[in-house]
DNA sequence: CAACGATATGTTCGTTCGGATATAACGCTC
DNA sequence: GAGCGTTATATCCGAACGAACATATCGTTG
């Protein structure tokens, strides 16, 4: 079985040394989408909520107002869901993540020619 | 003064879970194209040699064919040289790296309109 | 008010990563 | 052959990272 390189671009926007916005940020957004609390989401991705609640408050910090409200409480009384800024980041990142793709696609595949198989 | 945020793509290029190709690794080997050694390469980026030895053994491993050309010995005698698929290698990725941040300009942008100043 | 489930936060521990250091082998110059 | 500078490699140690666990706190439901 041949190994199979994965491409793909990694955008990071950095303020001082803290990673803002990156890939790992913007997947547990989109999980966040879809669960609606971060105890789900975390685990959807097969990480600790302690971790997905680090990643959330640094990207609290860095943005001009949260990605996330979240509240506390059972019994459909708490969980977290994005904001406007939330999805309009996601959003944002997705899609230069595809134009990037589909822009350098040829440049991709010369890349991909330079690997051991 | 205002953070300025740093903006930049990050490609990288992952066989299994080693990743082969990334920014680190590029960087280094336009250093030792300026500067003829891994020595000189990985001190002109503040970096260990013991870390610039382990990301080019990485790398070159990953490749059909080493990127960089090694000779022992000092007084001229040794020192080590980007291979022809070593060129190509950085001249690919930083052709991407420029493309995809050209055709993202306008996204990035936005992107950055939702960060704290 | 009791129970449940979610956020919020601290502590502990093992693993990983990289820096520092040491040493060997080697090739050129003088 | 001595000296220098380079690659190549091993060992040790500290910092950083993340998982696991432990609580505290809170809001809704019944």
């Amino acid at each position: 079985m041949t190994r199979k390189p994965l491409v793909r671009f990694r955008m990071r926007i950095t303020t001082g040394d803290v990673i803002a916005i990156g890939p790992g940020k913007v997947e547990l957004l989109e999980a966040i989408d879809r669960t609606g609390s971060i105890t789900s989401a975390a685990a959807s991705l097969g990480m600790s909520y302690r971790r997905a609640w680090l990643l959330l408050d640094t990207l609290n910090r860095a943005l001009r107002g949260p990605a996330v409200d979240s509240a506390r409480g059972g019994d459909q009384g708490g969980g977290s869901a994005l904001t406007d800024a939330g999805r309009e980041l996601v959003a944002l990142y997705r899609h230069v993540e595809s134009t990037a793709a589909s822009a350098c696609r040829r440049d991709i595949e010369r890349l991909l020619g330079l690997l051991a198989r």
